[in-house]
DNA sequence: TACTATGATTAATT
DNA sequence: AATTAATCATAGTA
């Protein structure tokens, strides 16, 4: 439809048969009709000068009324192909934009009520370095997202004022009235609105990928490297009498490490657990690391720290540690009953009510180098 | 390919 | 909120 309104290219095809003229019109009639369809066929400065002798000729209010009638009846059929309803889709597309943000140029502050409420599909963790990737790839998606959408809605603006004028000077030729211009502005938008509903789609889409690569990333567990799981269980057999790091503590271990908080916490989780349940399997590990320690500690001698107690080769950074220390020697000289030393018969070590009051976190000869 | 190790997830617990 | 215990799913290995 668009097209019938486009300025007429020039061109030079053959010159078309003229229409059959409807019945009961004039020879006249079919000759300025004739007149009009090779317009067509002009070059657009003729067909201005042509348009213009048009306007001028005696039988333009004629032709007017004709144009009239038969568009009276060509119209009639055309008439209100379909208004599609506001559709399901697009504001199922609407609300995932809205939900994942990206329909929001600016994040603003949640305010009082967060609005995720131990959502299932959220994120429980608090790796806000596992995010950041996510976010900054969520932030382009909305950037491009949102030029794309003011690109598309100012061509939107343009085609319409274009096409408005077009109508406009061919009212003067032909009927055009205003309910038809309405109609053709509707048409135009809803053209444009199907491509921003393929941009919306388009969008989720990658939203979705995102997401999806995220969980996976979560999914698909990769090995800590050597240097993590070297920090994590030096600690760990370091701190076997109580292997619950402070908040602090973890922060280091996690930066040490190169992983994150929650991987310290859910590898001390794993590893208590695990440690627990066949404490034998670990006494392996267990004097290797205690040995690495304590060599380390050695190693660094009187620069690294005073070491107030350090008559033994393991670590005693305070009174917290003087019964790992005994416990640790337990595990050098096993005794024939191979009975290491376990953690408290009841399954846990006590969960500290009070955390180990004496473990500064600048001063422990573990975690700091 | 079966088996173990291990990081992550989840429900229950404290 | 932190932790435990069970479980899942994959990585690594023999």
């Amino acid at each position: 439809m668009a097209a019938s309104l486009r300025p007429v290219p020039p061109q030079s095809a053959p010159r078309r048969p003229a229409p059959a003229a409807p019945l009961g019109l004039g020879r006249d009639t079919s000759d300025v009709l004739q007149q009009i369809m090779a317009i067509t066929d002009q070059s657009l400065d003729e067909a201005q000068a042509r348009k213009h002798a048009l306007n001028c000729h005696r039988m333009k209010s004629a032709l007017f009324s004709v144009l009239c009638e038969i568009k009276k009846k060509t119209a009639m059929s055309i008439r209100h192909e379909e208004e599609d309803p506001p559709d399901a889709q697009l504001l199922r597309l609407d609300n995932m934009l809205l939900a994942e943000g990206v329909s929001r140029p600016e994040k603003r502050g949640r305010g009082a009520a967060a609005g995720t409420t131990a959502s299932p599909g959220g994120c429980p963790n608090d790796n806000s370095i596992e995010h950041s990737d996510y976010r900054a790839k969520l932030s382009q998606i909305r950037q491009i997202y949102h030029s794309e959408l003011e690109k598309y809605e100012q061509a939107c603006r343009e085609f319409t004022t274009h096409v408005t004028n077009l109508l406009r000077e061919q009212s003067r030729v032909r009927p055009v009235s205003s309910k038809e211009m309405e109609h053709m502005v509707g048409v135009i938008h809803s053209k444009f609105s199907a491509i921003q509903r393929q941009l919306k789609q388009s969008t989720c889409e990658a939203v979705m990928t995102l997401r999806s690569r995220l969980l996976d990333a979560r999914r698909k567990r990769r090995n800590f490297s050597k240097q993590a799981t070297e920090v994590l269980n030096e600690y760990f057999y370091s701190h076997l009498s109580n292997p619950y790091p402070s908040e602090e503590t973890k922060e280091e271990l996690a930066r040490k490490g190169g992983i994150t908080v929650s991987q310290v916490s859910n590898w001390f989780g794993n590893k208590r657990i695990r440690y627990k349940k066949n404490t034998g399997k670990f006494q392996e590990e267990a004097t290797m690391y205690t040995e690495k320690t304590s060599t380390a500690t050695r190693a660094r001698g009187p620069g690294g720290q005073p070491s107030p107690g350090s008559c033994g080769p393991f670590p005693l950074t305070s009174g917290g540690d003087m019964v790992l220390t005994l416990q640790t020697l337990a595990f050098l000289q096993p005794p024939p009953g191979g009975v290491y030393f376990q953690p408290p018969a009841h399954g846990s070590w006590q969960r500290a009510t009070t955390p180990q009051p004496a473990s500064p976190p600048a001063g422990d000869s573990a975690v700091s180098d």
